[in-house]
DNA sequence: TAAATTCCCTACTAATCTAGTCAGGAATTA
DNA sequence: TAATTCCTGACTAGATTAGTAGGGAATTTA
């Protein structure tokens, strides 16, 4: 397993589409915005996330994207796994024996501390942040202010140039 | 935080030397036989943990490196961070403010996983894997055979060429 | 004292990964 | 039809990983 920025991107990402789960689709133009990354590096993590059937996208204007599935069945762990495609070099030769048929002592050692890892980031739930009381309703609040959903489309986006930003 | 194969190799590394804790001072050399990781590599990530205070290094024949500290006071969270730097570059400009002074809220979840996930971390110390039951029995039987401190120095180094690895 | 061992340090390098750019195409809405 | 947005592939600068190379310093053993 690994645990880097983008994983991180990925599971920030992930937030963002949990919050407005239900309301519509998301644009990557949005996130890109607010979390300042490129629109063209996010296409490519969420081209992931969708192989993985973590997110659905919507073609055409409106569209966007949006979770395949309810935020409390999407875990951490696999939003990270699923960007990371987390290449696990065992060394000791891969099947390999070091020493007696079986594997270094340390290694299995590691490897248990690594099933521990993920069981406890697979154990946490995009719903656990977003459900929490206020989160919601403030993420709701600052998209009308920046005139999201209320406004017409060219101005709404005029507007998201400058801020938008839950 | 990061998680990467660099952890990886600083945490299975330091399990040996918990293993071995009491015994004697373990070699790189050993270290880098059983895991096949260069020996100068190996040399890099101890540098960094003796700078970071978690293991001593003994020079000279019969020398290697040992725990600096009690095995139940060194955590795999201490470990990580020390040969990974985490350089934590947070979006959204830094100290930046994505809107309206504050952060956006997606980086603030993001923020709270990861202080969750360094607890979790923080709370898992070497002594954990190691003082198991049978773990350090078996560690010894194993050196044992391998000719590890009963033999000669010459006999032992010839002999752990083809197999030593606990 | 001499030789072997082992840590220790610095500088360099190939391969890989990160993060991003660019260019174009396909589906959808207005 | 035009705008929007997803979708895909190819390419790239820069960082990181993992490893090489070469030398030194401390310590033990012969």
């Amino acid at each position: 397993m690994r645990l880097s920025t983008k994983g991180r991107y990925g599971v920030t990402a992930m937030m963002d589409l949990a919050i407005h789960d239900g309301v519509g689709p998301v644009t990557l133009a949005d996130i890109s915005q607010c979390q300042g990354i490129s629109l063209s590096y996010l296409e490519q993590l969420f081209s992931k996330l969708r192989k993985s059937g973590l997110v659905d996208g919507v073609r055409g204007p409106g569209g966007g994207y949006k979770l395949a599935r309810p935020a409390d069945s999407i875990t951490v762990a696999e939003i990270i796994t699923a960007v990371d495609e987390h290449v696990d070099i065992t060394n000791c030769g891969g099947a390999g024996d070091c020493q007696d048929g079986s594997r270094c002592l340390t290694h299995e050692l590691w490897t248990e501390l690594s099933t521990r890892l993920y069981d406890f980031l697979n154990d946490i739930t995009l719903s656990q942040f977003v459900s929490r009381p206020g989160i919601r309703e403030l993420a709701m609040e600052r998209d009308q202010i920046n005139g999201r959903f209320a406004l017409a489309k060219r101005q709404a986006t005029a507007l998201r140039q400058e801020a938008r930003c839950d």
